[in-house]
DNA sequence: GTTGAATAATTGCTTTTTCCTATGGTAGGT
DNA sequence: ACCTACCATAGGAAAAAGCAATTATTCAAC
């Protein structure tokens, strides 16, 4: 049986005629009288009575019509499923994003992100990095917004921007008198850090040259679950901690205590990549949102590699 | 597209293996792959995402797979019911039948049918000839049991058997003196009809030789509705009629105060026929049907042409 | 780091199916 | 008696689907 077959069978119920039903069906009508005998021979069964005057259906021929029907019906929006999503950018796209990050880059780009690709919709997920890849991996999201480089061969990445580190300390530290801050003035401080499995905890050990277990001070196990909570102990006083640039447009930067400011050492950001699936066939999609990305980040970070800053104003007035 | 390709999808969706998939489905696996790509082409959407290690299928493809199985169940519940129509026996057969026979002639074979041919189904209709003949060509029945021969082109005829004509007269009247009846003993009497339309009408008027003008008697204008009617009025006195024999098993036989007997008249019977339309495909259900009516006649007809009255007890032992 | 196993894609060729043009045959109408 | 309308058939060309063998890639194991 066959798609086409049926399609035959239709035009001829509707025409009760084999030439006009050809015609509609684009073929000739001895095509068509073949395609239909072929099928009558297949189920075994009469699908017409024909003389040279008349055609006219048979009642199991009515009843094969009805599910043919149904059939035509289906393959329709089969073909405009494909048509809907033939459009890569449309349709749903799940991200992703490490806790460090989302939470301060997500408010940047969802408005904009809604005005230049309307008809995309994104589904959000939070977790940490290595959460992050088993899901991708699994299939249950489509890229990952994250901090590390990823080297499994599965993935590719798009590199987005560098996130400097700044470092935040009570305002009555004695930081607050200083210009700048280097790696030696962090040598002596309480690093306080997140959770384990936060990246931003392994980054922020790196850039103090710090190793795991030689955490300094009497809060060497205290690791905080949120960035939220890491601030707030270093407005308690507990010790200072290193917070992502884009952190700094968080609510706590107001009159929380807590000051920040920029670290005086090169190598103290981080690379923020959109990671994703080789195999993922709607790479379009995400380069649209890389850019959309990438377009509506403040000045406090560096776009990577071959990215230029869009001329926003410019971009606006198109 | 196609119903094989979409076997195809569901194979791989099913079993995420191309190779076993393409077993699944009795093909190579070079097949099937060629067969999913050309379909992803067509439609111009990736349905599996592939790498050598994994095979997932996409949302659009899990989409379209929603749909790709309701259209299996489609194409089977049409072999389905092809299956269930391909005995040509079985499905209901459209049966019209002339007024002076129907009642008659069906007490006789609906038990039998039953039997023989359980799984045939009836549906009657009683009208007269001219008719069923309209309703025969308009497809609304699949053939007619006439009294007539058809010469229609369009239509064909399988003989039944021949039903000689009793003549039916009060008990009062003077032929129930007689041992035969003739001919001639009929020309004086007043011969009671059918209404007009009745083939029973022609035929009798045929019989006894007279015209359509030139009936004779009182009662040239009172024409019976139906045979019932015509016996009550020859039961009153009116004159006598012609009555198939078949009708002798009437319940009017019995104390209505009319008798009925053979007529020695060779050409006093009428041959009774299934009349079909030439393009009917079901000959074979027809034929059946036929053969049930033969083997249940009584011995008061004849069987037509070449057939023969079945072995009754031998084929009730059987 | 090389080899091996697994697996989908590609290639080249054969078989099957579909399609078209031309022709045949039949029933109805003029 | 011819003409017309119509579906069926025949023969050959084109397209599609199929297979076996090979390639390419990646993961795993030694």
């Amino acid at each position: 049986m066959n798609i086409r077959d049926l399609k035959y069978v239709m035009a001829v119920a509707e025409t009760g005629h084999f030439g006009k039903a050809a015609a509609q069906c684009f073929v000739s009508q001895p095509t068509l009288s073949g395609q239909i005998k072929k099928l009558e021979d297949e189920l075994e069964i009469t699908i017409f009575e024909r003389t040279n005057r008349s055609v006219e259906i048979t009642p199991v021929g009515e009843a094969i019509l009805t599910h043919a029907r149904s059939i035509m019906e289906q393959a329709g929006a089969i073909k405009q499923l494909a048509q809907a999503h033939r459009d890569p950018l449309a349709g749903p796209l799940r991200i992703g994003a490490i806790p460090t990050l989302s939470p301060y880059l997500m408010p940047l780009i969802l408005v904009p992100l809604k005005k230049q690709l309307p008809q995309m919709k994104l589904i959000l997920s939070e977790e940490m990095t290595d959460t992050l890849l088993e899901r991708l991996h699994r299939h249950e999201i489509d890229a990952a917004l994250l901090a590390t480089t990823v080297e499994k061969q599965e993935f590719g990445t798009l590199p987005l921007f560098d996130e400097p580190f700044w470092v935040a300390y009570a305002r009555d530290h004695t930081f607050y008198e200083k210009d700048q801050i280097r790696l030696r003035d962090l040598n002596n401080e309480n690093l306080l850090l997140l959770a384990e499995g936060h990246c931003l905890a392994d980054q922020a050990m790196d850039v103090c040259r710090v190793k795991e277990r030689q955490t300094r001070g009497e809060m060497a196990d205290l690791r905080a679950s949120s960035l939220e909570t890491l601030i707030q102990l270093v407005g308690a006083g507990y010790g200072i901690t290193l917070v992502p640039a884009l952190a700094m447009r968080g609510s706590w930067t107001t009159g929380s205590g807590v000051v920040a400011q920029p670290l005086a050492i090169a190598s103290a950001s981080r690379r923020v990549s959109l990671v994703f699936r080789h195999s993922f066939p709607r790479r379009a999609a995400l380069q649209a949102f890389a850019d959309v990305i990438t377009d509506n980040l403040p000045n406090t970070v560096t776009l990577a590699g071959n990215r230029k800053r869009a001329a926003k104003k410019k971009r606006r007035k198109s």
